[in-house]
DNA sequence: AAGATATATCAAAAAACTTTGATGTGAGGA
DNA sequence: TCCTCACATCAAAGTTTTTTGATATATCTT
């Protein structure tokens, strides 16, 4: 169970509204935490907040620069996010077994 | 910003260490309610909960067989989500702006 | 029809997450 | 060094999500 634990954070970075509203500003292109807060209506620190959250996921790598924070999309994040959601969610060709204990006809595919 | 609602909500379905485990096992082919409550841990009505966002998600898909509720992945649902993580996480190489304010060299790529 | 079973729904309690304002830290400039 | 700025962290309050137990509904059995 903690691995899913572990699992599940990449998609709660993906759960929050400002969340995927901060990662829309970042798809065009590298920018830093002072400009991200402006129009996401955020204080400074929630979005301090959710760029911890962001980091932590993969999803985003931050860089500093003197006392300027600035944040990208990472490749290799959302690499690891789709193969992760790919992961979970492709059936297991190997085993299949359908219902043991209340299936009376065979279960589809 | 109620798009990015909508959007959450695939996401939010992977959140949750219990819906994951329950993913795990419908991998390996549609399942009863009754089949997953049982390695879950989780109280009838605790079950039907997570069940009900898993398919809301679209993720998973329901198919009543009597008084039987027989759930299984989704493959439109899977093709979506990645879609959707994709268009999300991927840089819009048109638009490419750093950052105004306080960039001092050329963001990096 | 009456009883049993499988699941859904509801409302209240519990837990987790987010927001907010205050304070801490470290870099740069005067 | 002292002050300011950009950002991180903390704790308390506010909000949302999850769990739980009770009850409802629909199907099957007898």
């Amino acid at each position: 169970m903690c691995t899913y634990q572990e699992n599940a954070k990449v998609f709660k970075a993906l759960c929050d509204p400002k969340r995927l509203a901060i990662l829309e500003q970042l798809r065009s292109g590298e920018k830093c935490a002072c400009v991200l807060q402006e129009p996401m209506k955020l204080t400074q620190s929630g979005l301090s907040y959710h760029m911890k959250i962001l980091c932590d996921s993969g999803l985003v790598v931050s860089r500093q620069e003197g006392k300027w924070t600035h944040y990208r999309l990472s490749e290799t994040g959302r690499a690891e996010a789709v193969k992760l959601l790919l992961a979970i969610t492709t059936p297991d060709t190997d085993q299949k077994g359908g219902c043991l204990s209340c299936d009376s006809e065979t279960p589809l595919q």
